[in-house]
DNA sequence: GATGATGATTAGTC
DNA sequence: GACTAATCATCATC
């Protein structure tokens, strides 16, 4: 709403009101006082010094002075200058005055006190205080921030919600501005109209009775006009907001594909840890930083791909197998490596019964891979899985395209093993390291449509039952 | 535009 | 609070 119809409505009713009050001033007027006619509690004097005691005259007195009424604002300023002088001069002003202030104040009595006092409206104070949370009303030091810092929050806070986040908080701020420009001038209008009618109604007050508590009540409601404008202004900047957060929170439904990284590193996640696809808290911030992405995010990534491939397991063989294998020969370039590192290095740290689980594989420091590497192929008598070696295998399905069987994964695990087998044999001399029977259960679910339990994982298996174990004493 | 893939949300359960 | 299952909404591809 402009602001001028604002003031345009605020002056429409001010002047209903004052035609109220007029309309009840000519009510009283109906009543002839001493021949002298009162209208629009203006008492009128006598024209052409009839003293309207004849009936015919005292008619034609009305006549000439509705007609002088209706040409008042024909004439020049000065001629209305006189005119009100002449009134305000008048013999019988005195007198029709008092009696005028008689009937008002026995009139009035209804109109006094009606609207005094007025509760806060709750209305009102429900719009100030969600102006204040939102950061609109209020001191403006983090206005908004806060508000859009929540909303961030809500939406998972990506890293481009930075953008999203600063556009919000630049729209805040000029709904904020204009609020602001709005208010002050609905209050500088509000005063200048009240000090206008303060100065009207004591001009007035020399030629119809107008009490100092008068002027006070009229600018009472000026001013009740003016707040219900005012809470107009607000309700719209109300509108304003909500309509920006609910586009600023419907972001966090237009979502956004992760980057292909992101995707292939939760990839290699899940089918590495088939068996408990479920990641401890410190790994979800692991993944959650290496794909730059949220901890949430990363949850609901896992929380969808366990049900999707929960639902649809053969539709994901052909992912499980390209992630195994790349797994698989990620692991056998390290161990590759590590065993040309401890060849030069030719430790033979004593090693007996060792396991590592996948995590533990992935040691940043090359020393930790030497001595790890060197437990396994130098002659001590400990085993190991294969790093990722249990969930990996669990997953696979033959390369050539087979449907998934849990007896031909075994048989294309085998390949894979053996593909792997090949690899380490070659670079450390390793030979039949990896047991031949792989022993799985598909894809890490039991029988339930559960996955199996975190010990139960086949990151975690015997050297006598595990497809992955690698039994030092057959190397070398 | 139809369709499948995918990230996000929600209600219910444990 | 974490998780599941269902669902929604959007993106990507054809």
């Amino acid at each position: 709403m402009s602001f001028s119809i604002c003031v345009a409505q605020c002056t429409d009713s001010l002047a209903a009101t004052m035609d109220d009050q007029a309309r009840i001033m000519q009510s009283i007027g109906g009543v002839s006082l001493a021949g002298h006619s009162v209208q629009g509690g203006m008492a009128l004097p006598p024209p052409h010094g009839h003293d309207g005691t004849d009936g015919d005259g005292r008619k034609q007195d009305i006549g000439d002075i509705l007609h002088q009424i209706m040409t008042i604002t024909d004439q020049s300023l000065d001629e209305a200058q006189a005119k009100k002088h002449g009134l305000n001069c008048h013999r019988m002003k005195p007198a029709l005055f008092s009696v005028l202030c008689e009937i008002k104040e026995k009139t009035g009595l209804s109109i006094r006190g009606a609207q005094e006092e007025d509760p806060p409206d709750p209305q009102l104070m429900r719009l100030d205080n969600m102006l204040l949370a939102e950061g609109v009303a209020g001191p403006e030091k983090g206005g908004g921030s806060a508000a859009a810092a929540a909303a961030a929050a809500a939406s998972g806070g990506a890293a481009d919600n930075s953008i999203e986040h600063s556009d919000y908080r630049a729209k805040l701020t000029q709904i904020r501005q204009i609020y602001h420009t709005e208010l002050e001038k609905y209050e500088q209008a509000c005063n200048e109209f009240t000090t206008h009618v303060m100065n009207l109604l004591r001009e007035q007050s020399r030629t119809r009775p107008i009490s100092p508590k008068e002027i006070e009540r009229m600018v009472g409601i000026i001013h009740r006009k003016f707040s219900s404008i005012q809470m107009q202004l607000k309700q719209s900047t109300c509108e304003a907001v909500m309509i920006l957060r609910s586009r600023f929170l419907d972001a966090r439904r237009k979502r956004r594909n992760f980057s292909k990284q992101a995707t292939e590193i939760l990839n290699e996640y899940f089918y590495s840890h088939l068996s408990n696809p479920y990641p401890s808290e410190e790994a979800k911030e692991e993944l959650a930083k290496k794909c730059s992405i949220t901890v949430s995010q990363v949850s609901n990534w896992f929380g969808n791909k366990r049900i999707r491939y929960k639902k649809n397991i053969g539709k994901f063989q052909e992912e499980a197998n390209l992630y195994a294998a790349k797994t698989a020969v990620n692991a056998a370039h390290a161990a590759a490596a590590a065993v040309q590192n401890s060849q030069a290095n030719s430790p033979t740290t004593p090693n007996s019964g060792f396991q590592m689980k996948d995590e533990e594989f992935q040691l940043d420091s090359a020393e930790s891979k030497n001595t790890l590497l060197s437990n396994m192929f130098t002659g001590s008598s400990g085993s190991f899985n294969l790093p990722n070696s249990g969930d990996m295998f669990l997953s696979m399905q033959s390369l050539n395209g087979d449907s998934y069987q849990g007896a031909q994964v075994g048989a294309n695990v085998q390949s894979q093993v053996d593909t792997l087998r090949h690899v380490i044999s070659q670079t450390a001399g390793y030979n039949d390291a990896l047991g031949g029977n792989a022993m799985y259960s598909p894809h890490g679910l039991n029988a339930n449509g559960g996955w199996q339990d975190a010990t139960t994982s086949s990151s975690v298996i015997s050297p006598t039952e595990g497809p992955g174990s690698v039994h030092s004493d057959t190397s070398n």
